[in-house]
DNA sequence: CCATGATTCAAACGTTTGTTTGAATTGCGT
DNA sequence: ACGCAATTCAAACAAACGTTTGAATCATGG
C-alpha cells in the first residue's frame, strides 16, 4: 500500500519538523486555506488538486505528501474548522445556561448561541464565518461519500446539546414538531447565509449595500424564533386544504 | 466543430423521429429520467456520463447525439422541470388571487401556491415533487457555469410575483427586509426536502416513520409564516447584545 | 423494396483526474 | 561539517473523464 521508503504522511498522521514549531511557511497550513477557499467557491468534486496546489503555491504532490488523499483533505479541512466552531457553539450555550441559572433560555439566546460563533470566527486563524458557512452548505448537498463520515461526528453532539435546550424553551411543541422546526432551522442557516450567490441568482432585487454577515444575523434571529414557537399546525382531520387542488 | 457527415442534434434542437410520435422506448427521455435521479443523488460534477447512460441503458455517446454535451444535458433537466412547476405555482397563485378579489392573500395561502405544485407533481411524467427540491437545492450550492444562466431565468419572473403578493400580505414588513425573509423562507423550503439525508446525518433523532412530503408541507407553513410577520428586528442603536460576546 | 435519414453502437480520441515515484533540496542535531 | 530525516520537486503513472468518429442498425416514405 503505503511506506515505501522515506516516511510518509497519510497514514498515521502528521508528519511533522521534528516536533515543535513551524518556522518555514507551512505548506500545509497553505494547503487547507486553498482547499477552503476553493472548495467554497467551486464545490468538492469540481476543485481539482491541481487548482488547489497552485492557489497555495505549492507542489502537486504536497496534497498527498502532507495529507495522504485529496479526501482527507477535504476530511481535514472541514474537522479543523468545524470543531472548532461548535466548541465556541456549545461554550456559548453553557456560558447563557450559567447565567440563567437554571432557568429555561429564551429562543433567542439559544439561536445567538449558535450565530454568534459565526461573527467571531474572524478571530481564527483563517476566514471569516460566512465563507465558513457557505462551505457547510456546500458540504451538506454533496454527500458525495467523503462527508459523509465526517459531518456526524462534528454535529451530533452539538445538535443534542441545542436541541435539549430547545425543549426546555420550548416546552409546548411537541418533540417530533421541535425536530422538524430545527432541521427547517438549521437548513435557513446554511442556505441564508452560504446561498449569497444563488440569491443574486434568483432575485431581481439588489440587497447589495450595507447587509454584512452580523446584519443578516440580526435579521435571521426574529425571523427563526418566530418560526420556531409558531402555533402548532392544524392535526390532520379529513378533507383536503379548501380551494386549493382545483384544476 | 460539429455536424461533419450526418445531422446531429446539440447545436439546433430536438432532432426527433420524424415529426412527431415517440413509438420507440424513447432514449432521451430515460437519459433525462437516469440524469435527473443521479444529479440529484451525487451531484453534477460527480456524475459521469457513463453512469447516466449506463443507468438508462443507453449507448455513452447517446448523451451527445441528444443533448450535445454533458452540459446541454443537465440544463434541459432543469428547465423541463423548473418550468413545469413554476407555471403550476404561478398558476395557483394567480387563482388563489382572483378568488380574493383584490383582498390581499394570507401568508399561509402564499406558501400553500409555493408548496402545493410541489406534492401535485407526482401527475407530471417524472418522479415526486421531493426529489425535484433535492435536485434544486443541490443545484443552487453547484454555480459551477451550467446553471448560472439557467436558474435566473427560470425563476426570475416567479420570484418577483410572489414578492408581490407577500408584499400586499405583508405591508407592515419594510422591502428590504422582506427581501431577506423571502430569501430565507427558499432557502428553508430547498434545504428542508433536499437533505433529508443531511438530517439524517445531523441528528441523533429518528424521525423516519409517518412523515412524507405532505406532512413536511403541513409542518412547513406554520414555521415559515410565523418568521415572515415576525415583529421587525431590533434597529441597531450603539452598544453590542448583552452578555454574548463576553469571552 | 430499396433508399434515406434517424438512431445506436463499439472504439478510440485527447484531456484531465488523483496518485506515485525517485531524485533534488532543505534544515536541523550532534 | 557531516549525515539524516523531512520536505519539495519534476515527471510520469494508470484510470476516468467528455467528446468524436464511422460503421452498423433500424424504421420508414416514396
Amino acid at each position: 500500500m503505503a511506506a515505501s521508503k522515506t516516511g510518509r504522511a497519510g497514514n498515521g498522521r502528521a508528519p511533522r519538523r521534528h516536533a515543535g514549531s513551524g518556522r518555514t511557511a507551512d505548506t500545509r497550513e497553505r494547503l487547507l486555506a486553498a482547499a477552503e477557499s476553493l472548495f467554497m467557491e467551486k464545490g468538492y468534486a469540481a476543485t481539482s488538486l491541481r487548482e488547489i496546489t497552485a492557489h497555495a503555491g505549492a507542489n502537486l504532490a504536497a496534497v498527498n505528501y502532507h495529507f495522504g488523499s485529496k479526501e482527507a483533505l477535504i476530511r481535514e479541512v472541514f474537522e479543523r474548522r468545524l470543531g472548532s466552531l461548535n466548541a465556541h457553539r456549545v461554550a456559548c450555550l453553557d456560558r447563557l445556561e450559567a447565567a440563567a441559572q437554571g432557568k429555561p433560555l429564551a429562543v433567542e439566546q439559544i439561536l445567538e448561541a449558535i450565530l454568534a460563533p459565526l461573527l467571531e470566527a474572524g478571530q481564527e486563524p483563517l476566514a471569516r464565518g460566512a465563507d465558513l458557512l457557505r462551505l457547510l452548505g456546500r458540504a451538506f448537498s454533496e454527500p458525495t461519500g467523503a462527508l459523509s463520515g465526517i459531518l456526524p461526528a462534528q454535529y451530533r453532539q452539538v445538535v443534542i446539546r441545542f436541541k435539549q435546550a430547545m425543549t426546555r424553551a420550548l416546552p409546548e411543541v411537541p418533540d417530533r414538531e421541535l425536530t422538524w422546526r430545527m432541521h427547517f432551522m438549521f437548513g435557513t442557516l446554511s442556505y441564508a447565509m452560504a446561498g449569497n450567490d444563488a440569491l443574486h441568482l434568483i432575485a431581481t432585487c439588489n440587497l447589495d449595500g450595507g447587509d454584512d454577515a452580523a446584519a443578516i444575523v440580526r435579521r435571521l434571529i426574529p425571523f427563526l424564533a418566530a418560526g420556531l414557537r409558531a402555533p402548532l399546525p392544524a392535526v390532520r382531520t379529513s378533507g383536503a386544504q379548501p380551494g386549493l387542488k382545483a384544476a
